[in-house]
DNA sequence: ACAATATCCGATGAAATAGGTCGGATATCT
DNA sequence: AGATATCCGACCTATTTCATCGGATATTGT
């Protein structure tokens, strides 16, 4: 299967959220209840994306997420890459796996790794500001 | 994540194994062997492929898989709904699955869909001839 | 006829991944 | 001080994916 995770999904929503009122921060849990993602876990996908620099954090009452400058350009692939890792349609062109045990007879690897790179073109060209 | 299976990479393989000869039937053992695929879950991969027409089987000694007419134009995108059902990047576009949670609220449903739309196509544009 | 070699089919078990939960810490505003 | 935020790690559970097993049917060659 190809598919986006639900927390791609949920995370792409709370950043449109969060960019869409650049103004007063956004806290998770109002997000979290507009909508109906479970609280925790748009909490950690928050983190995440305020350590890889696309948001700012703000503790305390009157706390919550703002848009970072980077996330001004920030594109499909820049979230999915931040929420889940390097992107890897193939399991062989995957640094987290090991070598791929039919690396040597694959007759497949190579074409099918440019039809990745065009995929992850595709991604990097999608905007969340055009989103 | 996005990524393909291992299944999808199993049968993109014999695939491009059966095509590769044409005149005399490769059986799922023999490929099995050369690419150090799992034998019973080559043989489940090309019984599907079979029955949506893009294979022959041959039982008996001598027997095996060979490319039925419709395999000369077939795409990758073929070979995956063949083998996984219909592709979604998204859950809520996705007919296996039951209606989004989120769908009142979900603010990026329809650009989504557009990007996944392209991605299809990329797919479907992609012919196992040419791989 | 018989044996060997194929595909076929369903059910089941095991491993990996993703999604969700819990407990507790730190920071900020009122 | 107390309420409300983000922060962090560990853990549990459901789902999906991968692999295995047992047995049936069909075809070919001896």
């Amino acid at each position: 299967m190809i598919r986006l995770s639900k927390k791609a999904d949920y995370s792409l929503m709370a950043l449109k959220h969060i960019l869409a009122k650049e103004n007063e921060p956004s806290s998770a849990r109002e997000i979290a209840q507009t909508y109906g993602i479970p609280f925790e876990v748009l909490a950690k996908l928050l983190q995440k994306l305020t350590r890889k620099g696309y948001l700012i954090s703000q503790h305390g009452t009157k706390g919550g997420y703002s848009p970072a400058p980077a996330s001004q350009t920030i594109t499909v692939r820049d979230v999915l890459e931040a929420i889940e890792g390097p992107l890897a349609l193939l399991d062989c062109s995957n640094p987290r796996k090991g070598t791929c045990d039919q690396e040597k007879y694959c007759s497949v690897r190579r074409p099918l790794a440019r039809v990745e790179q065009k995929v992850l073109e595709l991604l990097g060209r999608t905007t969340l500001r055009e989103i």
